[in-house]
DNA sequence: GTCGGATCTTATCGTTCGATCAGGTAAATG
DNA sequence: CATTTACCTGATCGAACGATAAGATCCGAC
């Protein structure tokens, strides 16, 4: 914590004011998210953030690329050294991964959606830039797997968004999900049996003989 | 719409204010919703928010009271006229008018999942007031439907958010889901067969065999 | 016809917003 | 030791915020 080291104190700044940034956007919203609020949450003072950073704006553009920076490495992580398995565990694994990686970091899809509901700047942004990519790879194993006979070739837009919204949403919504079921929807038992009904969901509910 | 009638000119002003809240509360949360926006937006000057609601928060809670009553009445009128039909085929029609609603109302979701994000009067005012007596009804049809072995006893939670979440999801990312697929999910054909597949999940992917 | 209450507008209040400026401190450099 | 440079803070700007006060307008009642 103390600063010790020899000049990149900086770094540490940086990175408390983008996890306080991810935070609070993610739960205010751009415009519900104060720049005082995130730097009191970051432990500076507020014009430290315009001496870092651009702008608001620039800020959740650096906040936003590295969420999706760590769901990327994390789903290399956990899919490197699977030669040779066969796609349909390897597609159930991505969801799980995706699953459990939404139930580490809800900050994710809380952006996602918030930033979703409305055309613009930033929504442009954020598709072009991280979202297409992760699209595109799920279409291609959609494709694939539905070639194989292993699923129903339903239109890629309604799998990519039951797997979001079954996989994500309880955790977008922990805190309405704990105080009207008296559940904790982080709990590693709910994760771990929300993303085996996820899996089923998807791999199960559109195998061919069910659409 | 030129005003005509006796007295009651308040009352279309009401609603023209009630309509542009609910728009720009779901759409850009209630932090990012101003009232000189929701004012502009009904074509009313912006002090007339205040004469007509007791400020910002009471016009959040009638903008939300009217859409969760439309909710009820128009399930209630779907479902009405349907006795001695099989308790499966009720389910089946409800999650079926859900989808349907959650399409022609995007603004149901996206508010709940806004406020839903974070902890707050405002969200335990909706919960308690709107969303635990749709839960409760849900959670006491899993039961029945569980109970005669229609469905696997799964947690009501995971049902819940499941549905909600596969269900709703794609209307509340309109948006994103147009400029990252080139579909309009609010085209009838999407919401038709989107709600096929919601229907098929929930009641397929969770028979006794299958969890 | 005029009175009274309901409806709506103009002007403006104090607060908070994002951003900037001028300066200050401390570590690296010569 | 003197100077420079990176990092950080206090003070403050104009704009936008939610709210209110004061008054205009209009319609039904008597």
């Amino acid at each position: 914590m103390t600063t010790v080291a020899s000049r990149p104190a900086g770094l540490e700044t940086r990175r408390a004011i983008l996890d306080a940034a991810l935070d609070l956007f993610s739960e205010r919203s751009f415009d519900g998210a104060s720049t005082r609020g995130i730097a009191e949450l970051a432990g500076v003072t507020q014009p430290l953030l315009n001496y870092h950073f651009a702008g608001k704006e620039e800020l959740w553009r650096a906040a936003v690329d590295d969420l999706f920076e760590r769901l990327r490495t994390s789903m290399q992580h956990r899919l490197s050294g699977l030669r040779g398995v066969d796609e349909v565990t390897i597609a159930k694994l991505m969801v799980r991964h995706f699953v459990e990686f939404s139930a580490a970091n809800p900050q994710l899809h809380r952006i996602i959606m918030q930033e979703s509901k409305r055309a613009g700047a930033r929504l442009d942004w954020m598709v072009e830039t991280h979202v297409r990519p992760l699209y595109e790879y799920a279409v291609a194993m959609f494709e694939r797997l539905a070639a194989r006979g292993e699923l129903a070739p339903v239109a890629p837009a309604h799998l990519y968004y039951l797997l979001t919204g079954a996989g994500a949403t309880v955790f977008v919504m922990a805190p309405e999900c704990q105080r009207l079921t008296g559940v904790d929807p982080f709990a590693p038992e709910f994760v771990a049996a929300h993303a085996d009904l996820v899996v089923d969901l998807l791999i199960r509910a559109t195998t061919k003989e069910s659409v």
